[in-house]
DNA sequence: GCGAATTTTTCTGCATGCAGTTTGTCGATT
DNA sequence: AATCGACAAACTGCATGCAGAAAAATTCGC
């Protein structure tokens, strides 16, 4: 999902004042089908409910998610944009398969976007992000050393989306998705090589969260290049056996 | 757009030999409509056929390009995706406005990605690529001071893509919208100043696409550092221009 | 004659149907 | 028994229909 945009603040749109925030107590979904189709999916791939390599049909997630085709379809076509999904020609759209020359290229994408997003993320955010940013650094801390490591997954989603509200710029978005695919990366791995202790990557996560509250920008810039170093190292570590294995 | 992920290379697929690019002499499209559309109304913004400001709907955009909805619809939510549209919650799609505030996210998010794209692609360009490249330049320069913009605006579309392919990194190809507000802004204003003539830019690209023909990564990196200064100083400029006008 | 309420139009979001391919299966032929 | 070919099922790409909501147009009240 590039750019949610939501509402873009440099053009306040003279025409009409803006009907209020859907309605404080509106409808369950402010979002369309689609939006939670999407993050559905997306939840589905980084937890491999939904397998690498497995195929992906818009029936059949239709069915599984319970909406019509269509926006089960728009969907699917964000994602495979994303490169979370491959698509085929005409063959259909497969979860992407988890391999380390992949997981080299999202990286590199993600030291490309990475320390802006801090910075400006420090730069920029309003006290009110930075209270909220505290909070998320404290629930990570909760969950420093619970067994199951999919909730603290869930969590950086949302962590990551802060920092996007953060950073004040949409144009940045398009490092969600190579958050996802780092997720699914780090579960499909994490567990098998006690070197890299699932608490480090957490670890990060705090300081950054912390430092971006604090508006520490250099600061940010620094953890979040340490951060990717280690997430990379890992990749690398996990990689020789991948690899070997396959 | 991001990623097209023209078949990903580092999953050769192991079940089926690939029936050849969809046959030489195939069908006069190898594309989906949605594709089709995709690319045809990027073109209508960057040109201001469709004016900054402009509404979007459907059915208009299908009667204009002559499809049906559907692959309109999948166009229309890939460009709000990639920020060329905005979209208000129910309120329908409207052509992004130009703004400096706005111009300048858009170059942040640049300045992110583009030293990695060029670096990489000095680093991993193909003998043919590197060939593409010198033809691109050739071509840059001979439109070089053409009176109309809009073809090497368009050479330029395609030289951007080259970029990418040659930078094996589909991860990257979020920069692709960001180049398409790039291009429109430029059009929008480069002829009220004459301190930025239109060659300067057109220079840029010839270098940077030599640079990375002959494998120069560093100098390409430093050439795509001075024209984001360049592309800067001309938004700032104008922006002035731009604020006092409005 | 001017502003406010109401009707009409237009548009999005979503479901569904249809055609052309592609994939998978099963049977016939060698 | 293996291979090849025909048939059947499934799926994508696209068009279209429908409901609800916003915007525009129009009419009504004052």
């Amino acid at each position: 999902m590039p750019l949610a945009d939501p509402e873009t603040p440099e053009t306040p749109d003279p025409e009409t004042p803006d009907p209020a925030p859907p309605a404080p107590g509106s409808p369950p979904t402010g979002e369309s089908l689609a939006d939670l189709a999407y993050r559905r999916i997306e939840d589905l791939v980084v937890t491999m409910e939904l397998a690498p390599g497995a195929r992906v049909s818009e029936h059949g997630i239709a069915e599984r998610i319970g909406v019509g085709r269509t926006p089960v379809r728009e969907a699917l076509q964000r994602l495979a944009g994303d490169g979370i999904l491959v698509t085929r020609p005409r063959r259909g759209m497969r979860v992407r398969e988890i391999d380390l020359a992949t997981q080299l290229r999202v990286l590199e994408a993600r030291r490309a976007l990475e320390g802006t997003l801090v910075r400006r993320a420090a730069l920029r955010r309003s006290p009110e992000q930075a209270a909220r940013l505290r909070e998320t650094a404290a629930a990570f801390r909760r969950m420093r050393d619970a067994p199951d490591p999919v909730p603290a997954l869930r969590h950086d989603r949302r962590f990551v989306d802060l920092l996007l509200d953060s950073a004040d710029n949409p144009f940045l978005a398009s490092i969600i998705p190579l958050y996802a695919l780092s997720r699914r990366f780090w579960l499909a791995h994490y567990a098998r090589q006690v070197r890299f202790e699932p608490g480090a990557i957490t670890d990060f996560h705090i300081r950054i969260g912390e430092a971006v509250a604090a508006g520490e920008e250099a600061e940010a810039g620094r953890l979040a290049d340490a951060f990717l170093d280690h997430v990379e190292a890992f990749a690398r570590f996990v990689g020789l056996d991948l690899a070997a294995s396959s």
